[in-house]
DNA sequence: CGTTAACGGTAAACGGTGTAAACTCCCCGC
DNA sequence: GCGGGGAGTTTACACCGTTTACCGTTAACG
């Protein structure tokens, strides 16, 4: 393990260079330009094999960029849900999910990135970006907002499968969940249970294994959020929130960010 | 429209050909290897530029290769299901889907390649083929059988969204739709929302999008597929297909098909 | 039957990709 | 002041999709 120490001038420039790396080749996607080693270092007045001094291969880039895609959308996200006050977790959470399917539709590339892309490599640096996905952490957090003002049921420890049970009590998959009681951790299955059905439509709209009318009606995902609300004890507030998620489904996309 | 006529022998040979441009490329992919034009025309003894004579471009392979993967896997679930008598299509719907998944997991490029492919051009003939998918027929015939022996609730059509009505009226999608009566189309409404829950949960166990214990465990996809047996009104039947898919969940995946 | 046009294929080439190896140069620590 | 390692370049390799020009064979037609 390297000592603690103050950062040298050539660290610092090569942290600078790194993180140019990154912020350019994101640039690319973002901008739908393809993504290529040699594109990235011919923008910063580099050449390709150069980037090899900061990046193992190619996949690592794309992983990098994926993260850093993540981290800019769950920023997108977190705009649009906080239009709503802060002790309303509920309207923060239909907001958010809104917008990762606004997002998701607007920016198709971007979210076959990020999360349609296939894991391949079993024990790789992969998966522990993926552990630390920003949007998860923060649709978790709302959920668990939601669940402190609401006290949804969710399953006990000895309901749960037992290979769930030790996923939930020491879980990989993005969740910030050092804060919630071990005798809780059934709401992580609440979670990936609804992650996985938000999951399904915005990706199956996104990726358009779809008819487009359907998409554009936004009925599907409509209808899906909409069964959300009663197993999460939203069941009272299903008036406003259908009105919430309608108008923010009226929205149009957000600008282009820069 | 050309004329039917008989086919000539160079039609003959030109046909065959192109069918074995399709099997090859198809081969390369089950066998793990990349798909390109110069493998392809390399395993048949031609040069890459000659196979512009039957294909536009790379992406067209692609999108044929998609195609003839979905039959095959088609046929598997087909062999999955019909395990199981024919008057009894709820348990080959449930052992459809469990097949389904198999697949997914056990060959996640395929999946990648047929699901998770994004649908980018608006009007292309991609479309055409997708509106074919051998697989989505088959799950959609399940579906109406199951329509028709447990009767269970659909929308009718002025419930509907106006939008999502005219697509179930004249649908785009891949659906046997032509023998169900336009007053019944609201059944292909419960077929796109349980096609959305299914596609949901297999896409993020096979992109690895999950943690691998939840896999490995197949309860959120169990979970997932037991929550559909009531609106499929099979709520009396849940004891015997809980079983059926624990069974069919445990069997192993098949020997990887030559 | 002979001519002509289309067809199916080749070779060569263009511009692009990721990646490996060898080599320079400059900054930093001793 | 000197040696070493790090950052970057050049060169090269093996691929990729795609275009162009060319050539024999085959089929159709006057």
């Amino acid at each position: 393990m390297p000592a603690l120490h103050q950062p040298t001038r050539r660290e610092r420039q090569r942290e600078a260079t790194y993180d140019e790396i990154v912020r350019v080749a994101a640039e690319l996607i973002t901008q739908g330009a393809e993504l290529s080693l040699r594109a990235v270092a011919s923008r910063m007045g580099m050449t390709a094999p150069a980037l090899y001094r900061y990046v193992a291969n190619y996949q690592e880039l794309v992983d990098l960029v994926a993260f850093e895609l993540d981290k800019a959308a769950t920023q997108d996200f977190m705009a649009t849900a906080e239009k709503y006050p802060e002790d309303d977790p509920a309207a923060r959470l239909a907001a958010a999910c809104v917008a990762f399917r606004r997002w998701a539709l607007t920016k198709p590339r971007e979210f076959a990135l990020v999360f349609a892309n296939p894991i391949v490599t079993e024990e790789s640096d992969r998966r522990e970006l993926l552990t630390l996905s920003t949007s998860g952490h923060y649709f978790t957090d709302l959920l668990y907002e939601i669940w402190e003002l609401y006290q949804f049921p969710y399953p006990s420890l000895d309901e749960l499968d037992p290979i769930v049970r030790d996923a939930v009590l020491n879980p990989l998959i993005p969740a910030k969940a050092a804060h919630i009681e071990p005798a809780d951790r059934g709401i992580l299955w609440i979670y990936m249970r609804s992650w996985s059905a938000l999951y399904g439509v915005v990706t199956l709209e996104s990726t358009g294994h779809c008819d487009p009318r359907v998409i554009e009606s936004g009925a599907l995902f409509r209808a899906t959020l909409l069964d959300w609300l009663e197993p999460l004890g939203l069941g009272a507030e299903t008036e406003r929130l259908t009105q919430l998620i309608d108008t923010e489904l009226a929205q149009p996309p957000a600008a282009a960010a820069g």
